[in-house]
RNA sequence: CCAGAGGGGCGGAUGGCCGCUGCUUUUUGUAAAAAAGGUAGAGGAAAGUCCGGGCUUCACGGAAAGACGGCGCCGGGUAACGCCCGGGGAAGGCUUCAACGCCUUUACGGAAAGUGCCACAGAAAACAGACUACCUCGUCCUCGGACGGGGAAAAGGUGAAAAGGUGCGGUAAGAGCGCACCGCGCGACUGGCAACAGGAGCGGCACGGUAAACCCCGCCGGAAGCAAGACCAAAUAGGGACCGCGCUGCGGCUUCGGCCGCAAGGAUGGUUUCCGGAUCCGCGGUCCGGGUAGGUUGCUAGAGGCAAUGGGUAAUCAUUGCCCCAGAUGAAUGGCCAUCGCCGGGCGCGGAGCGAUCUUCGUCCGGUACAGAACCCGGCUUACAGCCCCUCUGGACAU
């Protein structure tokens, strides 16, 4: 279920607020490990935010924690699940950084389902 | 061997798959860049942001004074410190008949520069004091008391603290009133760089505590911080300069290029027309400066590490040699998995021992901390699973 290199050199990494603002606009869907924010950007290009804020966990060590398995969950299952052309922001949860990681990717995969944004051809 | 105290050190390892950031090599490419390889990549506290610096900007630069803030035994270390080392004083604890000694703590300058405060109790508490009881004199009388004058700080009671303590002499009773010892003050002189220590002799004893109360004295401090600062600089709006085309009427001004005000007109908008209203009064092009987003830089070779030798009780310093050791920026230094360590507990086989119990090995379960560089150093404080080393104390065993 890896992702080849060639698809994750696609990805773009979301870094001005006023970024992550705009994607109030867009859909939502809660699941049990990660929270999943949706935006379609008008290019061709697919990126990626994430957000742990401090009221998730006041230890900046755990916090890591939960970004570092967050990015390493987008960068298995988007390329591969996600369609192009659209803004994702990943929301962290306390419970991201003690969940199984394969729940984890399963979490990503149902929100793309739930908000439509599945890629048609992925199995 | 076990337990405790103090000091110092370490802060899991190996492998597989997939990734991230810096530097670098090769190849491809006009270039931008891409691919492959190599190499480096969190801490003892990176934390709290509490002190001290470097660095940067502000004031042209410097000095002094005042205000404000901080510090405060002495000597040393240091770039500097409120830090560190050594010493002294004081307080507390242990041992001891006691001293000596050992350990711990310590914002520890000045109370004869001045001001303030010292509750309650008590007769009296800071220019200190006669309540009871003591001694004596006088008067009265119911003959042992009452009242009045005086002497006395020895006794009682109060308090955190009561005018040096004990003994002898002395006295009407007493009192450093006198003497001895102890305490206290001053102190020649001696030791020490100093803080300070010892102390001949002198003084009948006065001069309470509190400065983390005001204050006085001495020393230090300009302010803000890498979101400092420097550079490049899009879009949009707005500012300035120049060029080309356009510029109705009236009035005013004029440096004769034009400019300003009013009216008319035009443009925008609406499916069309009319009426009314709103907004604007030039349009196009080129250039300039400020400056936002964004980017580059500051950004890591330094009061740097490691080793040896030497000086010093130590903190630490000097010399020589070797080494280059994170630079991210929505923020890299990892994600997943396997095996093994280490610690605690259970079970099993075996061993030691009379026994309590201890232990090799195997297996199962649980735990493996505190915590993430953000310009960089020196400290302090706080957090921390476990493990190792040294010293001391107590206990057990053996001799």
């Amino acid at each position: 279920m890896q992702a080849n290199r060639k698809q994750l050199k696609k990805l773009n990494v979301l870094k001005s607020r006023s970024d992550f603002l705009k994607m109030r606009e867009g859909k939502k869907w809660v699941s049990h490990g990660l929270i999943l924010q949706i935006r379609e950007n008008g290019t061709s290009d697919t990126r990626y935010g994430l957000t742990v804020s401090r009221k998730v966990d006041k230890s900046a060590v755990r916090r890591n924690r939960i970004k570092r398995r967050l990015r390493s969950v987008v960068c298995d299952v988007l390329p591969l699940y996600a369609r192009p052309g659209v803004d994702y922001v990943l929301i962290g949860r306390p419970q991201t950084a003690t969940r199984p990681y394969e729940s984890l990717c399963g979490d990503l995969k149902w929100c793309l389902k739930k908000t439509g944004f599945l890629k048609e051809d992925a199995a």
